[in-house]
DNA sequence: CGCATTTGACCTGCGC
DNA sequence: GCGCAGGTCAAATGCG
């Protein structure tokens, strides 16, 4: 299922997506837990504090450091150019964000009794005890059928109030946020939610998905990354039954305020300064890789 | 009632 | 081959 997920992996984009949105303090992607009192989390309404958080939640690079990465991806094209690049990025995750076979690790301090809350919809489907650990590992698997992104959480041995967090594969939300001003005509400015399928019900939608996603991702394909105007990629996945964009609403809920923020933020906005003004697409654009999750484990 | 979580069983990979 | 540990599955359970 997921073997043709693998050519794109060693592309470094969709590693520096992944690390920019594990580090992006400003994204509502990773909304933490809230710091008072109060030990209750805020999930939908409150502002993130990353801000005020984020010197003690985090001391590995900063978004400055992506930035600085994804400028260079920009500026550079050649083969030279590209291994400066992943001399980057290599610094990039020396500095505090760990990647081990491909996933991602990132130590959080959990700020109560919450685990940090990144702002995705996930489900758990296991917890096992660590051998040699008092805490056990929780398993989490992303909600959207067609996003197998998986992490895991678990709590420090060292230090209870620091969470682990692995990341495993790459989430096909991050491609929403380029979707979304792609369409700014459209009487509703992002995604309508689409009523909630049950995964288990949908088994065949999905495979078809998957199918198309296969198709989408053929490596036998003379372009097999540029699969198509981005416009009709988007309106294929609004118009379609299926909730492609249903975890944009959660997100879009948690941070109302942060959705300028969250689409003028979009990594390729800045990224793509010679690009078209009706869309950023190119075929070193892959994060447009719906639904393709990297996994490290086959 | 629908959905998420819990939790024990099962599967798989790896080392001995 | 066997045992162990990590990862996943799925029935049971809880909750709104």
């Amino acid at each position: 299922m997921m073997k043709y997920f693998q050519a794109n992996w060693s592309d470094g984009s969709e590693e520096e997506e992944l690390v920019r949105e594990l580090l992006d303090n400003e994204s509502p992607f990773f909304v933490l837990p809230e710091i008072s009192t109060e030990s209750e989390c805020s999930h939908s309404s409150e502002p993130p504090l990353i801000n005020s958080l984020s010197s003690n939640v985090y001391s590995g690079p900063t978004i400055e450091d992506i930035e600085t990465a994804l400028s260079l991806t920009n500026q550079n094209t050649n083969e030279s150019a590209n291994q400066s690049i992943s001399r980057v990025g290599i610094s990039i995750l020396e500095k505090g964000l760990g990647k081990v076979d491909n996933k991602y690790t990132l130590k959080i301090k959990s700020c109560g009794d919450g685990m940090a809350d990144d702002g995705y919809k996930w489900r758990k489907y296991g917890q096992k005890s660590i051998k040699n650990s008092p805490n056990p590992r929780s398993y989490y698997r992303c909600t959207n059928p067609r996003c197998s992104a998986k992490k895991q959480v678990e709590r420090s041995s060292e230090d209870p109030d620091t969470l682990i967090i692995t990341y495993e594969g790459l989430h096909l939300h991050f491609a929403y946020s380029h979707f979304i001003p792609t369409k700014p005509n459209n009487n509703h400015p992002y995604p309508q939610p689409f009523k909630k399928s049950k995964i288990s019900s949908n088994t065949t939608q999905v495979q078809d998905e998957e199918a198309e996603a296969q198709h989408l991702m053929d490596p036998t394909d003379s372009n097999p990354v540029v699969i198509g105007p981005p416009e009709e990629l988007f309106e294929g996945a609004a118009a379609g039954t299926q909730g492609l964009l249903e975890d944009m609403v959660p997100l879009m809920i948690r941070n109302p305020s942060n959705n300028n923020t969250t689409l003028s933020n979009s990594s390729y906005s800045s990224s793509s300064p010679t690009s078209s003004s009706s869309f950023s697409w190119s075929p070193n654009c892959s994060s447009f890789d719906v639904g393709v999750v990297i996994s490290s484990t086959m």
